[in-house]
Formats: C-alpha cells, structure tokens, sequence
DNA sequence: TAGCAACAATTAACATGTTAAGGAAATATC
DNA sequence: GATATTTCCTTAACATGTTAATTGTTGCTA
C-alpha cells in the first residue's frame, strides 16, 4: 500500500509551499516598503539578535545556501546595512556584521512583524501554534534532536 | 508584549522553509535522475491526477506563478513531457495535457516516491502526520475553510 | 619545502520566485 | 459599433535556489 502518491491536495510538499506562501505574503507587504527581501530581512534579523559572526555560522542560522549569501552580503553591504571584514588569523574567512542603519531598520519594522506572527497565533491557537513549531523542527534533519 | 520577534530559532517562517527543506532534498535526489526539477515534477503530477487542464487551474492546482508557469510549461513541451493547444472558443486561452511519455516518467518514479513520503509519515507518526497536514491547511489562505 | 588535501568563499550556469509591464483576445459600456 | 475595461498569457528584470567548478588559504606530510 505504498505505492500510491497521495492526491496533490494532500501532498506534504505542496502543503508546505502553501502555508509558506500564506505566512510569507503579509510580511512581504510589510518589507516591500522597506526596499529589503524576506532574506536579506531574515538575515539582518540573525545578525541583530547574535551579534557579528562568520559567514559559514550565518549561513547556517539564516537557512541560506553559501551561495546566495554571497550575492545577499553584497547587496547589504552596498546598501549599508551590514560590514564585512577579513579574519587576520585564518584570511579565509570573513566576519558579517551589522550596521546602526542596519539595526535601525530591524527596530523600526520589528513591531509591524510581531504584530504579523501574533495575528497567525492567534489564528491557530497558542497550543496548535506550538505543536505546529515542534512538528516541522522534527522535518529539519539539520535540528539535532 | 506583541512588539518583540520570537528567536530566529522559533521563527514560523524560518520553520516552513527548513521543515521544506528536509523533506524535498530526499526527493530532490530521486528527481535528480530524472533530468527534471521538482516543480516540473509537481505540474507532471497535478496533470496526471486531474487530466487537461487550462492553464490557470493548473497554476492554482500546482501552486505556481503563472510566469513560472509559462517557463515550466514550455521546458515541458520541449522535452515531450506535454502538450499545449489553444481554445478554439477563447483564444487568448491555452489547454495542458501531459503525454504517454510524461505519463510513463510518473509512474516508473511513483513508487520510490511514495516511499520517501511513507519514511516521513513514519517518522511523525501518522497522527501527527495528519495533525500536520490540517495545520499547515489552516496557514493556506487559499484554502476555502 | 614541495606537493597535496582540506577548507572558505566566490563565480558560473540554469531554473524558479516575484513584481511590473506588455500584448492579444474577449467583454462591457455608452 | 468604437472605446474602454477586463482577462489570459507572455516577457522583462532582478533576487534567490541549486549544483558544479574555480580561486585563494591553510595545514599536513612525505
């Protein structure tokens, strides 16, 4: 009995672009204004609340492929959101860090944004909304669970 | 005490991306064999569950920009996966059919993909699975609940 | 120390996501 | 029935996702 695909209504993958979609499309709106994207807002967010670190560390908090943050810390750097500065130990690597104008941006928009996920809590109840949480971190092979 | 983000670590929107994340990159090999993508592969899918189509339906069905669409669609007609022909009613609209040989590419690969789907359904658990499924409903706004 | 494996980051190439603009056909309005 | 509006689809432009190849550094080791 497992080999039938379950109808494209019921499918696992399509249901989480879906729901992506819906969480995505309000925020959106709300960047839109900005002049930033949902990822360089995700990573301006990962770098308000650690703090400067290395590419390869922000790459894996901010869910962003290496290359597209390449392309992403280009953008922020040009817009003078984020620094960029070599390690002198190992030339390697790189440290990310952000800017006041940076931060500013983060403070301005953070109420607007939890006003958004607060909206989405309440629409599914504050358990379903945890239950939910824990249910997708048990998809993500990268949570060490 | 609306006005503060969660962790970027209980983050909704980064928990939908990672969450697609772990479960399309076991798919993502199977299709890799293939030589199509994973949306090439999802409109395959809508088109071998429901028939010809108009172009709009399927956009809907598939979850898909109508841009990426006109792309998708036309990457498929080159490789012989479907066939697009005009309304003859209404011009400015266009049908989709998949062929026997996109057909065949389904059902050769639907049982290795069940299986992957099958392995997640177990690692949740089929209860939750389900729970699953109807939360990330609830997110869908084009879901007519 | 010359050579090579490992690593960090970038670049390249192609497909898709997203928004905006354009084109062609049908429909509405007067 | 000419004009405007709407609808379906495509094209354009830019950002990101994804995989592979490339460059520059470091570390190891024979």
């Amino acid at each position: 009995m497992t080999k039938q695909l379950p109808s494209t209504a019921r499918s696992l993958p399509i249901a989480l672009i879906r729901a992506r979609e819906g969480v995505m499309s309000p925020i959106r709106d709300m960047l839109a204004e900005t002049g930033i994207t949902e990822q360089q807002w995700r990573v301006l967010r990962v770098l308000s609340e650690f703090g400067r670190m290395d590419t390869k560390t922000l790459a894996d908090r901010s869910s962003l492929l290496f290359p597209s943050l390449t392309r992403i810390a280009a953008t922020l750097r040009e817009k003078g959101f984020v620094t960029q500065t070599r390690d002198d130990k190992d030339r390697r690597r790189q440290f990310i860090e952000i800017t006041p104008k940076g931060q500013t941006l983060i403070d301005e928009r953070t109420p607007h944004a939890a006003q958004i996920v607060a909206g989405f809590k309440e629409t599914l109840g504050e358990q379903d909304y945890e239950k939910l949480l824990d249910l997708l971190e048990r998809l993500d092979p990268g949570a060490q669970s």
